[in-house]
DNA sequence: CAACAAATTTACGTGAACGTAAAGATCATA
DNA sequence: TATGATCTTTACGTTCACGTAAATTTGTTG
């Protein structure tokens, strides 16, 4: 369980995200990525893997939702609510008050972004069905013309 | 039938497609939309409904696919594929061969359109399926909660 | 410890996709 | 025909999301 990982730098992480060191020097001036976890004596950024998946996270979500950086940081409220519940969780005494609040919070979170995506899916499964359809309309004249032009058997 | 439609000037199509004239400039520009039809002795450029469709057509796709204006443009060559073809089966005499050649063309730019709208969609379809996950844990976790101080009756 | 790769901050540069301002031309209406 | 709204081109400005360069510092390795 102990992956012993630690000690990524900059670069590393860049590499294993795909991009570069400059786009996360910007996430996290921005915010959307949260202070490097390791700076021995204001030194270079130490990372692990757990801000490699975060980044991706941050890029995936950047791709697929096409928002702006400002608004996918608003979005990405939700996993910092998140991180912050299962930092509160792993000690045993939170008042169930708490917990509850939350919860119930990253759940709001959640069903934003849910929505965000539903809207996108729905509205790219109506694009997918009037390409199909005119695809379709074009491989029928298509057809048509072959049989024709055999029917004449020129 | 002859619905009689003409003479939409800049700031009309603009307001039609949500949009503002420097937008559409802009686009004829970049060769996204053809030149203005009607341009009455170099005066004012005039547009029809058909432009205002085409206009609107862009706009969703550039949302919808997340391409640059010039990737979107490539991608439309699909469009005026499908003008020209449409422009030439108008006419009779249009030879068999050139007409499969010109359905062939169409036929080929819909299905990188195709292509390119499932793999967006396979990709929103994924993390939506990981988002709603997620968001069940979170609500089994509250029902959890729920039950649990109710258990013990604070 | 020398030396070289990789990181740091600071700051200016860049391409895309428009916004905005200026100076003048054109169109609809009273 | 006057006049105000809308359009024209030209051109510079702006925001976003980084790229790139410079000068310096920090880590690593022989």
């Amino acid at each position: 369980m102990t992956t012993l990982e630690q000690s990524l730098r900059i670069g590393d992480v860049a590499r294993l995200a795909g991009t570069t060191p400059r786009t996360i020097r910007y996430y996290e001036e921005l915010g959307l990525l949260p202070q490097a976890p390791g700076r021995p004596s204001g030194g270079h950024r130490l990372y692990t893997q757990a801000e490699v998946d975060r980044l991706r996270e941050v890029m995936r979500l950047k791709e697929l939702l096409g928002v702006s950086l400002q608004e996918l940081k608003e979005l990405l409220a939700a996993e910092e609510a998140r991180a912050a519940v299962r930092a509160e969780l792993r000690r045993d005494d939170v008042e169930p008050e708490r917990r509850r609040e939350l919860l119930n919070q990253a759940l709001g979170h959640l069903d934003r972004q849910v929505e965000l995506v539903e809207r996108r899916a729905r509205d790219l499964a109506k694009l997918h069905e009037e390409l199909s359809a005119t695809r379709r309309r074009v491989r029928r004249k298509l057809g048509a013309l072959d049989a024709h032009t055999r029917g004449a058997r020129s």
